[in-house]
RNA sequence: GCCCCCGUUGUGUAGUGGCCUAGCACGCCGCCCUCUCACGGCGGUAGCGCCGGUUCGAAUCCGGUCGGGGGUACCA
């Protein structure tokens, strides 16, 4: 027997369960993201159960569409779940709006058993015996507490109705966080609050611990925003476990929180802030996941770039910095390049064939011919790019029609003025009777025409004829790029530059 | 206001009392390679928030302070 992981106890490491419950009230945010990779790590370093569950109880905020980006985004990202929605599982069902009996149930029992309370008080009334009282705490203060028959039925005639409150045990609430250490919480700052709305619909505050004890949550890893609810939270599973739901409270970990540039809250309206995002702008899954990971995880001091099934290998809740993260864009990037360059030709190939279709470079499905193409040119440019979308710019001149071939006019009034055009005249004739169109040649009869015959150096000799050839100052290499892209159709371009 | 969390270069981090004149990565700057752009190589830039204390010795421990963040709902 080896000591026992003191994250998780006495448990065999496969009774491990964890969850991610996002509320589908948009797309997924980056924040939800990390979360959702982080318990998936934490499942599959354990062997354990990932469970996906939909937090739908605010019928107001929620969407079909939200919904479905989420269910979308995670499958993007290659987070798989072992119960949940579409999978099933045994303590479905799933989502939430489908449990409402559960938790009504739940919310009779708690207040049958004493452990919650009806609560007549308005908002206002509770502010205004605050400001009475001249009291700092925070909170609803117990009003309601204990009612007696009278006063209740006085607040009923009055046609008022009642939210259902927690009534929160007066000691310390401590607890082990498994990020941030013993972390407690005096009573008087953990105030009685409300489970169910006066409209009978179960609130957030119940839901999700009950749900939490229900399915057998063993380890709640969220963001540190939820860090204060934590001892409400607590005090509530004890409740659940006095009424014979649950095993009390699992253990839990707070992930530190994922800020914008410059200590803002990264909003929903920042460029980033969506998976959405990197879907459509280029990024690879696994370079959107690695980068999510350095949100507070690092496999290594010296190392930054992993896959999903080395993080899983390596994973270690404790390791995980308490500190808030920045976004960062640039290191996004720059995670997502190397993470490109990893990939073999073949993958990299399907990847960015969707971009050329999308753009109308090349059919769907793939004539041969482009397959033909576009496994040539792969070498190419694989490491020249940094994002999927690159590919579009990049290849294009190989695929367009040659009727719908342009140049980039800034590029072709900086580089085809009359010195450029002798140049490409240079490049045209030297290249005419050329016996086999291949790198070699035509690099050899470019550089006897342009740098040893006009004396020129190579990269004022080669910049006209790319821009000629490709329609960019920025392309791949040029005589490779030519003998792919074939005598007729070089010869051709070379000669349009002329005339324009 | 009150409660909680956090505090190492611009960013993410390593560092758990001497191995730290603080390491790595991204960024940025310069050089090399070079037909452009990348890749690659080399070099540079910049940091322990502050003040006390403990100690022979502190980025590391303690206290305070300042700063940042989160929470404080019949939202999730």
């Amino acid at each position: 027997m080896t000591s026992p992981d003191p994250v998780i106890g006495d448990l065999e490491p496969a009774q491990v369960r964890v969850r991610f419950p996002p509320s589908p009230t948009g797309f997924l945010h980056v924040g939800n993201a990390r979360s959702a990779l982080f318990n998936w790590a934490f499942a599959r370093h354990y062997g354990g159960t990932l469970v996906l569950r939909i937090e739908d109880t605010d019928l107001a905020r929620n969407t079909a569409e939200g919904y479905a980006s989420v269910l979308d985004s995670l499958r993007w990202l290659g987070l798989d779940w072992d119960e949940g929605p579409e999978v099933g599982g045994p303590y479905g069902p799933y989502l939430q709006s489908e449990r409402f009996d559960v938790y009504r149930d739940i919310a009779a029992r708690l207040h049958e058993a004493g452990s919650a309370y009806d609560c007549f008080c308005t908002s206002d009334e509770v502010e205004a015996r605050r400001k009475a009282s001249g009291s700092k705490v925070q909170g609803y203060d117990g009003f309601c507490r204990d009612l007696d028959a009278g006063q209740r039925s006085a607040f009923e005639a009055a046609g008022r109705t009642a939210v259902l409150r927690l009534l929160v045990p007066d000691r310390p609430l401590t607890f082990e966080d498994l990020v941030r250490g013993e972390v407690t919480f005096l009573p008087e700052n953990v105030p009685d609050f409300a489970l169910v709305r006066a409209n009978g619909d179960p609130l957030y505050t119940l839901v999700n611990p009950t749900d939490d004890a229900l399915m057998g949550i063993t380890h709640v890893l969220r963001g540190e925003d939820l860090l204060s609810s934590t001892p409400r939270q607590i005090a509530l599973y004890d409740a659940l476990l006095a009424i014979g739901v649950g095993t009390g409270a699992p253990r839990f970990g707070h992930l530190p929180i994922v800020m914008g540039e410059g200590n803002k809250r990264l909003s929903k309206r920042d460029r980033g802030s969506g998976l959405l995002d990197y879907i459509e702008g280029g990024y690879l899954p696994e370079g959107v996941l690695n980068y999510l990971a350095l949100l507070g995880w690092g496999i290594a001091a010296d190392r930054d770039v992993f896959s999903t099934a080395e993080m899983a290998e390596a994973f270690d809740i404790r390791r995980v910095n308490p500190n808030p993260a920045r976004f960062d864009l640039k290191k996004l990037a720059a995670i997502n390049a190397s993470h490109m360059r990893l990939l073999s030709r073949a993958d990299m190939t399907s990847r960015v064939t969707p971009y050329l279709q999308r753009a109308g470079l090349v059919a769907d499905p793939v004539l041969p011919a482009q397959a033909d193409l576009l496994a040539a040119a792969m070498p190419l440019v694989q490491e020249r790019m940094n994002l999927l979308t690159e590919a579009v710019d990049m290849l294009g001149f190989l695929f367009v029609e040659d009727a719908a071939f342009e140049r980039d006019p800034a590029d072709a009034a900086k580089l085809l003025d009359d010195a450029g055009r002798a140049v490409v005249k240079a490049a045209h004739d030297a290249l005419t009777d050329l016996d086999t169109w291949v790198t070699p040649a035509i690099e050899g009869a470019l550089r006897a025409s342009l740098v040893d015959g006009l004396g020129l150096k190579p990269r004022n000799a080669f910049g006209p004829v790319r821009v000629a050839v490709t329609g960019r100052r920025i392309s791949p290499p040029l005589f490779e790029s030519m003998e792919l892209l074939g005598r007729d159709r070089s010869l051709t371009r070379l000669r349009s530059a002329l005339a324009g």
